[in-house]
DNA sequence: TTGTAGGCGTTATCAC
DNA sequence: GTGATAACGCCTACAA
């Protein structure tokens, strides 16, 4: 009934608890051959397995790390914390995952669940709202590291794409294209990266010197949208493209569009920020803005590593590029 | 810096550390109001987090369990981990996912891991290969639930679908559409889910006095396969209808014929087993045989937590209904 | 080289 | 009602 304690192989090798201990620590530079054996014998014959909760209370280190990701539903999120998975495997950490659900409350309690459990760090997709909480473990020194949006007014580590840039540019190729009447689809600005893309775009749109008209604009929950997407493209100049404001949106752009009967590509042109699954296999032509996750999952998870491991850096930003295919 | 134990409240308090640990644990039903008060405030004061490490220590109970999944890569994989989790949130447990990416090596390394980490129990899609190992923690009355593929010769709780039956049933309404020349790809047959879904595709080529040609049956791994399939539509009758045998055959076998130009639902007819997410977005006629992950996942997580909590039931083996859509 | 003792932060068992 | 005290299983000086 996995009992055994070191305790047990002691006993059973006949020596001392501190010298099973020692073994198990590859401390056996001092360490009798014939002493190693008896170890080692009497360990496979109990069948022994060390109990990491023990060492860690000593050590104060559980090698574990947790990552809250802000929602679960985007697909960004998961392909990120894929990435910081395989790196964590690979230098013998365990992550657990949580989902906040958008919910400030519902992170705050993850953040304090997951450091009573004293996991070495963490990895926040954040909500943003929790700004004192942050700052805190900041000001602590404890690990964390920022992932996918920015919290402002804060020194921290974090690793985001351009947002305001990839839309821009985005909105410039639909005008490249001919395009004069582009809406904007996205779900209400509560974070940073929402924020940026609608900036992008106003960019974008002022600059070529169209027009900004609110009616183009949808800023709604999911629920809502399709509501607002009947609205608008009941308008007698209705858009004929549409920038989605991530993947979420996107997937209700398209249910919208073919209970419409609307053909992607000619009716309405389609550009989406975020990348979905196999996406390569749906031969429409949309253009997505995909972010580099795999690339931002391993940057976040070394940043987290190096903190942990004490290896002094200053915070910074690193901001990825996104591109679009 | 995260330095405030049990002790530092209780002085601070006034009162002894029994007395704080009472009130942690809620058993305030012999305590005097002002006590209460006392330590609330000095928790409150001093920014108190109780240790869930020594907690766990104590209690042996770490509330957090491990889900080993055999290959991340696979849909049905993460759509049933999810639901794990969900459970697991609900039940005020911690789930840790590990990757044994079909190996038997790595997933023995990680089930001793987990267990030395004294995870409360152990979710398994396994790779079939540890038997012994698995026979060991089920004698052991550790617990643990193996998900979409089953441990023959081992009485132990188990989820699973019907591939059998399902396989069975698709390649009857392939034979219904008046196809004659049906293929089969599969990765290697080393899983018994691969297994029962190639019997399927027999009974039912047999059944419908259609032979089995084995240069309609391709078993190969995922790098070799393009070059099987490029073999197979070689022939000079080559197959008008293919059964993909899980997600990731079937990326394989749309860019393969992508590459050579056949359309499906035209030159060749497909179903696969498995969903993949978003396929309702392409608009292929494509046959997906769907596994209810949502409640397979609940299901799984129930009966460990069931088996945690100590009610007693016997081991068995659920089977669920797939659904072709 | 190996053993002894104390402590990590909690909880459980009794006395008080 | 509250408080010593002994575990829990391991690590780490330091002593032998």
């Amino acid at each position: 009934m996995e009992k055994v304690t070191m305790a047990d192989v002691a006993r059973e090798a006949g020596v001392s608890k501190s010298t099973v201990s020692q073994f198990l620590n590859k401390r056996y530079e001092y360490m009798g051959e014939k002493t190693k054996l008896k170890i080692e014998a009497a360990i496979e014959r109990l069948g022994y397995q060390p109990n990491f909760i023990a060492r860690s209370l000593k050590q104060k280190r559980t090698s574990m790390v947790g990552i809250i990701v802000a929602n679960i539903m985007h697909y960004l999120s998961t392909e990120i914390s894929r990435a910081i998975e395989d790196f964590c495997q690979d230098h013998d950490l365990h992550a657990i995952v949580c989902n906040a659900d958008d919910d400030p409350e519902k992170e705050k309690r993850y953040i304090e669940m997951l450091r009573a459990k004293q996991v070495d760090g963490l990895i926040i997709f954040p909500t943003e709202l929790n700004t004192e909480l942050y700052a805190g473990m900041i000001k602590e020194g404890y690990p964390v590291v920022f992932v996918d949006r920015k919290v402002e007014m804060l020194d921290a580590f974090s690793v985001v794409t351009d947002n305001r840039e990839s839309t821009y540019k985005a909105i410039q190729s639909f005008i490249a294209n001919g395009h004069r009447h582009i809406a904007f689809a996205v779900q209400p600005l509560i974070v940073s990266t929402r924020k940026e893309r609608l900036e992008g775009y106003k960019n974008a749109m002022v600059e070529a010197g169209l027009p900004i008209r609110p009616e183009f604009i949808i800023e709604s929950s999911i629920g809502e949208m399709k509501r607002k997407l009947e609205e608008l493209f009941s308008l007698e100049d209705p858009p004929t493209a549409l920038f989605a404001g991530n993947d979420r949106v996107f997937l209700t752009v398209v249910e919208f569009l073919k209970g419409k009967g609307l053909k992607i590509g000619q009716d309405v042109d389609l550009i989406v920020f975020d990348n979905i699954p196999f996406a390569n296999l749906m031969d429409k032509p949309i253009s997505f803005i995909m972010q580099p996750a795999t690339e931002m999952g391993m940057k976040a998870a070394e940043l987290l590593f190096d903190q942990i491991n004490k290896v002094e850096k200053e915070p910074q930003k690193f901001i990825f590029p996104s591109e679009m295919v």
